[in-house]
DNA sequence: CGTTGGATCTTCT
DNA sequence: GAAGATCCAACGC
């Protein structure tokens, strides 16, 4: 499999990357462990003038100053004191916009996710929503924060995958945001239809 | 099946 | 001091 050059994260708007990465897969390796899963669930946030990102007004913090680099960084972060949820930054430097991963179907590395999961079988709660993909894929936000996904090297690389078609994909809006007000409507969740890892069409 | 509450870190008021 | 880009176990039907 091929990794996606960094070009990929820079030359589209991040709406259309969310739905472009639909399908594409995101690898992880830890102590020369691979496990691998097809992102079949995204959500954009396109800061500084969505409400819901954490970018929103160009907030620069120590949490979120890699969004203001250059597109094709990881953007990991701690949520409710005790998730580490992973996103991709995109776009151009000073443009503080990111993609949350939410969902993959697991391919590679099973066993290791199953254990990491505390989990016996394989079944959809495995790695459907953004926590559980982060958990079973080992990612941290001490280990994994701002690394380059396009570099073959890397702990956290995403690479091609299955073919997505325009009518396979469900936008609605986006989870728990509505404090964003009228920015949590913006239809900027995109879905895998009819995959068992993302929750049934509406 | 649906609902509830606990875990507990970062950021902003 | 409060709330958040969440998950899961423990209930009650």
């Amino acid at each position: 499999m091929a990794i996606l050059s960094r070009t990929f994260y820079t030359s589209s708007d991040t709406v259309q990357l969310a739905q472009d990465l639909l399908g594409k897969t995101l690898v992880s390796t830890i102590d020369g462990v691979r496990t691998a899963g097809i992102i079949v669930e995204t959500e954009a946030y396109r800061g500084p003038e969505d409400k819901a990102a954490h970018t929103y007004k160009g907030r620069n913090t120590e949490r979120t100053k890699v969004f203001f680099e250059l597109g094709g960084m990881t953007y990991v972060y701690r949520c409710y004191g005790m998730h580490h949820l992973f996103n991709v930054v995109t776009g151009q430097e000073k443009e503080p916009h990111a993609i949350l991963i939410r969902a993959i179907e697991p391919t590679e590395g099973i066993d290791k996710m199953l254990e990491r999961r505390k989990m016996s079988k394989l079944k959809a709660a495995l790695t459907a929503g953004p926590a559980r993909v982060t958990k079973a894929m080992g990612i941290l936000t001490e280990l994994h924060y701002a690394l380059p996904v396009y570099e073959a090297d890397s702990l956290l690389t995403i690479e091609t995958g299955i073919e997505i078609s325009p009518e396979q994909i469900i936008a609605s809006p986006r989870v728990g945001v509505a404090y964003a007000q009228e920015d949590a409507l913006l239809p900027w969740r995109f879905r895998v239809k009819d995959n068992i890892y993302t929750s049934p069409a509406k």
